[in-house]
RNA sequence: GUGGGUAUAGUUCAGUGGCAGAACGCCAGACUGUGGCUCUGGAUGUCGUGGGUUCGACCCCCACUACCCACC
């Protein structure tokens, strides 16, 4: 059995669900904290779980380096290497062959790259992606895509779309072959992963809906709609999400890949999108920002040097609770390690409490607070 | 006490007889499917003090002061 997605309730567009995967039930919407490389960086996973995170990221790009996913397949898989028994999510490391384009060379076969960790050079490939997927064994793996780079042309973004189509029916093919070999296969019996498919089209709402209904028509258990958040306006990337929408069925789980600000989703939350993940709370509070009720905040600055109050008065994070902004100021510009861990955790303690403040407001069934335009973390 | 050396940004130090420099630090900004506690900007000076040479001195000369090293 893959993913099963209940859709609870409904306030306008948004939706109130409860997806159920292998390792545990996610209530969506979900923010889903970045885990790179089998670490949400400075948080231990037993503060992940009092955060009430219920799904990570990990990425399939990273692992393959480092430690290799042959080594964690052999550790029991992601979940059992890393201590981490609730949900998580592989990247299908689409994405990160575009973030390090300088690196690599695509072809209908796949993407010909080089590893950041030593230069070594290596072939991802739909089938190779999935084969690394299954051997992580994350409960939801992601089709291998091409993230269309931002501008493209029309006849460009097409082609791009297209090939992220071809791959996407191999992906499945592989992955429906081989979905067996999940390193907990005997663990959980019965149980198996989802792969998720990828919506692309750039910045042309006609191709987000062909893209997403000829990716509808290879049927996955879920949807994401990617290639957003790379440079262009914000406007467009709601528009995108929006024409995808309308496309994508209501009874399957959709989540917008790499976003964003608090105000953004809260705002994809109320049209209607399930699943986010992003890594600027993490990054963010690490480089000394922090998101606040009242928008964003530089620990860094003197202005905090003397100052006693918690980074957010109404937050109820265990860092607000105890730490003034002068100490996390501190901590900060003494380079600590305990800065980032503080920042890491108040920033996602924000970011998670905030889709948990969506999720009441569509079950009171009134997300008007949500779909308008003040922005005070933009 | 004698000899030698040094003195330039907050710090460590480059520097040239003709607009005062770097690194770090400091101040601020950025960060959207995470290579990178990263990236981008900005401010900062009685060039130890006093005199002299020179059209012009941070630079050359003299004295002084402080510090460092060696010797007595």
């Amino acid at each position: 059995m893959a993913v099963t997605f209940n859709l609870e309730k409904t306030a306008g567009s948004a939706r109130l669900g409860r997806l159920t995967t292998p390792h545990g039930e996610i209530e969506t919407p979900a923010f889903m904290p970045v885990g790179t490389v089998a670490s949400v960086k400075a948080v231990p996973q037993d503060t992940l779980e009092e955060l009430g995170a219920q799904i990570i990221l990990g990425n399939t790009y990273h692992l393959y380096l480092r430690p290799g996913h042959e080594l964690i397949r052999s550790m029991g898989g992601l979940h059992r290497f890393m201590s981490w028994k609730r949900s998580i999510l592989t990247d299908s490391g689409g994405f990160q062959v575009f973030s390090l384009s300088e690196l690599r060379k695509i072809t209908e076969e796949g993407v010909n790259f080089r590893s950041h960790l030593d230069g070594s050079s290596h072939l991802f490939t739909p089938e190779r992606s999935m084969e690394i997927q299954i051997a992580l064994g994350a409960d939801i793996i992601m089709a291998f895509d091409e993230c269309t780079e931002y501008p493209a042309d029309e006849s460009r973004t097409r082609s791009s779309m297209e090939m992220t189509l071809r791959w996407a029916k191999r992906s499945k093919e592989y992955f429906e072959a081989n979905k067996h070999q999940v390193p907990w296969a005997e663990h959980l019996p019965g149980k198996t992963q989802s792969l998720f498919g990828i919506v692309q089209g750039g910045m042309y709402p006609h191709l987000r809906r062909e893209s997403a209904e000829r990716t509808v028509e290879l049927d996955f258990p879920g949807y994401a709609i990617g290639g957003l958040s790379v440079g262009e306006p914000r406007e467009r990337t709601q528009e995108m999400i929006a024409a995808a929408l309308q496309v994508l069925p209501k009874d399957k789980p959709r989540y917008v890949m790499g976003v964003g600000y608090p105000d953004e989703i809260t705002r994809y939350a109320a049209m209607g999108v399930d699943m986010m993940d992003c890594v600027l709370p993490t990054r963010a509070a690490r480089h000394g920002l922090l998101f606040t009720s009242e928008g964003r905040l530089n620990i860094k600055n003197t202005r905090f040097a003397q100052d006693q109050g918690p980074v957010d008065p109404k937050c109820a994070c265990k860092v607000c609770a105890r730490y003034s902004r002068a100490y996390l100021r501190h901590l900060f510009v003494a380079g600590e390690p305990l800065a980032a861990v503080l920042n890491t955790v108040h920033n996602l303690a924000f970011y998670l409490d905030t889709m948990r403040s969506v999720r009441h407001a569509i079950q009171l069934g009134d997300i008007s607070g949500f779909l308008s335009g003040s922005a005070p973390n933009a």
